[in-house]
Formats: C-alpha cells, structure tokens, sequence
DNA sequence: TCCATAACCATATAGTCGTATGGTTTTGAC
DNA sequence: GTCAAAACCATACGACTATATGGTTATGGA
C-alpha cells in the first residue's frame, strides 16, 4: 500500500456536488469539469473515481434514492411502535417523502430528472425499479403486520395493496411538484390518509408493532 | 407572396421525427442533424421553421401531449353516452392512457424523458402544468356531471376527486411503466376501478350524459 | 414574363465536453 | 531513508453539435 483515501467517502464527495449542481441547474447542465470544481477537486479525481460520466451519473443516482429512502426508514425507526396504529406509521412515513419543504423539493427535482432519463437509460431504469421494489416490499410488510394485528382485513391482499399505495404515493409526489397550487401538500396527505383508511379499516387486537418488525 | 407550404404541418413532421428519435434513442440523443434526417429534410429547413433547438423540443413536447390528450378525448367522443355510467367512461378514458400497448408505451416513454427535462425547464414545466390542469378540469366536469345525474353524492368536491383521480392515474401509468411485472396493467386498471367505484357510490337518476357534456 | 420572396440546401464555425495523457505529490511499508 | 504505488493535478485532444452564413430553387402575383 501507499497512500490512502476513503474511497467510498470520496465517490459519495462527487455524488453530492452531481446532486447539487442538478438541483442548482438541471440535470443536463451537469459537466464533468463542473462537477470537480463544486467538489472542490480536480477533473482527474473525479476520473480516477469514477471511469466514465455515465459511471458517475449511475452512483449518484444511487446516492439521491438511498437518501429519499433513509429519510424515510429513519422516520419509521423513530416513531413509537407501541400503542400506535400501523395506518398512521404507514402515513407519516408517505408523508414524511412527499415535497413539503424546499429541501426535499430540491430532492425529488434530482430525483425527477433522473426518472427522465430512466426512461432512456436501462442501467438508471434499473435502479429505479429496484428502489421502487424495496418501497413497496416495505409497505406490504407493514400491511401484513397490520393483518395480523386486526387493523386490515384477512381478505386484503398486502402486496396489491402495497403496489396501490405505492402508485398512489408516487402520483401524488408528481402532482405536488409539477403543481402546488392545483395540489396542495395538505390535499396530498389528505388524499393518502383517506386512502389508508379505505384499507386499515379494523381495530388493532393485538399490542402495536413496527411495520418492519417481524412478528413472534 | 411566394412559393407557400404548410409551416403548422411542417413542425408537426419535425416534431414527430423528434418523437420518434427519443423513443429510438432517448432525449439527450438528440440532435438537430439527425432529426432533419429523420424528418427527410435538410438542417437549415428545420431551422427556418425553428429557431433554435429548444423551441424545437418545446413545440414536439406540446405535440406528444396534445396526442395523448386525444386518445382520451376521442375515447370519450366515441362512447355511448345513453345509458352508460359516467363512472364507466371516466375509467374507460383513464384506461385508454395506460400504457397498454407498444405504442402507448412510446407515447409514455417520450412524455416521461419531458417530464424529467420539466423538473429543471421551466418552460417545459409550464407545457406540463397546463396538461395537467386541463386534465383535472376534464374529469371535474365529469364528476360534476355525475352528480347532478346522481351517480356521485351531493357532498363530494369535484375538484378535489378529480385531482386526486388524476393524480393516482398517474402514478399507476409511472409504475406500469418502471415495473410492468410488479404493475401488471390489468393490476392498474383494477386499481382505477376501485377508486371510482369509492367515488361514484350513487346510482343514475337521469338520462346518460357524456362526461363533457353540459346540463341542459 | 419577370421578380420578389419564401422554401430549401450544403457547409463553415465556434464552442463545449468527455476522456486521454503525462505529469507531481504524498505516504505506508520495509 | 527510500521506493513503489496511490492520490491527485493540469492540460491537450478529438469528437460532436448548435447555429450562422451564403447560397440555389421554385412559385405566386404583377
């Protein structure tokens, strides 16, 4: 060995400054060249991290929807799981991603822009589908452990349930962003509490329980 | 005068051939020559009908909406509107614009590329919004149709279920698309159904009217 | 017929950007 | 200390692309 640096610390280092430059200008003003000097470093850095552009592009996607998603565990993680309904676990959790603040705009700006370029990019499509995929497999765990509490009927099918909710949560991220005044945060969580409760419709029998907790 | 040609079908041929470019090969592979190539025609005449690039992609992006918003206005201009539910037009309309088939999945896939380039143009965003709204105000004439007719309760804010209508539309379209396995179509479909069957609880009193049709 | 003008074309140009290349500097191991 | 390898940098290069320029061709009106 000889000299070290944190690799992974590194990548992550560029990531942000990809992130933030598309939030300051958009995803195809993003250069290569200014992306090393809002890192702070060279354009041969950022090569001998990443080989290709496209490489870069990839990872920092990676970065914005592990971001997104932590906000969102970190929320479950902290809420009360006794005594609490799942629903409303479920709810704040849908709405802790919606793009209430400016910051979390900026969030799902970067994350929009890249869903554009998924459409064309099978290698972003696919980090897309399995960020989808982890979503809604939380949520249908979440909606069995409320199976088995009593809040949601035997007859709910989780995971249909879980790709409705999912569907629905998305639609309404996309609608709160391209227009706040058409609809506003408030109509969206409305919108989904209402949607929840047309699913939790029973009482909890048992004692509360974290959505991601497995049962005994 | 002299020498005349259709300038408005001219930039529609431009903005097709740009259509068909980005379902070839995406957005960001673009460029003016290889859609003067594609449109069979010489750089320079695209410029004499654009001015610059962006007005080019702005113009084709106004023209992908508008066919899709034709799709589902011709749906409904074509259904029976004697003895049929609102309900069921409305859900026919919104399933039209799945993307059912390889073309609606083009359609989808050029539209989506727009839709992330919006996050960060804003005039793109501006085409965007005012689909978006025109598409709201649809399905609000509709339910308010509805009501009047009886199939939706007196209580019910048009405007606030046809937002949410079409905000859940939208995400279900954005799964079908990312996931078709773990979004099935037939999965999305159903899961219109039982939104508008939440929505459109009352039985019809009156005659059949079309969703745009205007109470005598 | 003629000519002004719009339709249309081929190519030059200037700028940008990803990547390659050829370095210098630092540091851990011996 | 020394040396090899990794961290790090500055710049050159080649390809691409939007747009400008300077045309030619066709045609409607006089």
């Amino acid at each position: 060995m000889s000299r070290v640096a944190d690799h992974d610390e590194r990548r992550h280092q560029v990531a942000s400054a990809v992130g933030q430059l598309i939030s300051a200008e958009g995803l195809n003003a993003v250069t290569v060249a200014k992306t090393a000097a809002r890192a702070g470093i060279s354009v041969g850095l950022v090569q001998h991290y990443f080989r290709t552009k496209d490489e870069m592009l990839l990872f920092t996607y990676h970065h914005v929807l592990e971001r997104i998603e932590q906000r969102e565990t970190d929320l479950v993680a902290r809420s009360e799981t006794v005594g609490t309904r799942i629903e409303h676990i479920v709810l704040d959790a849908l709405r802790e991603s919606l793009p209430l603040d400016d910051e979390r705009r900026q969030e799902w700006r970067v994350a929009l822009a890249f869903t554009g370029r998924a459409a064309d990019d099978p290698r972003l499509a696919e980090v897309k589908v399995a960020a989808l995929r982890r979503r809604r497999a939380r949520i249908a765990e979440a909606v069995t452990n409320a199976k088995e509490c009593g809040e949601v009927p035997e007859a709910t099918d989780a995971d249909t349930a879980a790709a409705r909710i999912a569907a629905y949560a998305d639609g309404l991220i996309g609608h709160v962003f391209a227009d706040p005044t058409g609809m506003p945060p408030a109509a969206a969580q409305a919108a989904l509490g209402d949607h929840l409760a047309s699913v939790f419709t029973g009482e909890c029998r048992l004692r509360g329980r974290a959505p991601g907790e497995r049962p005994a």
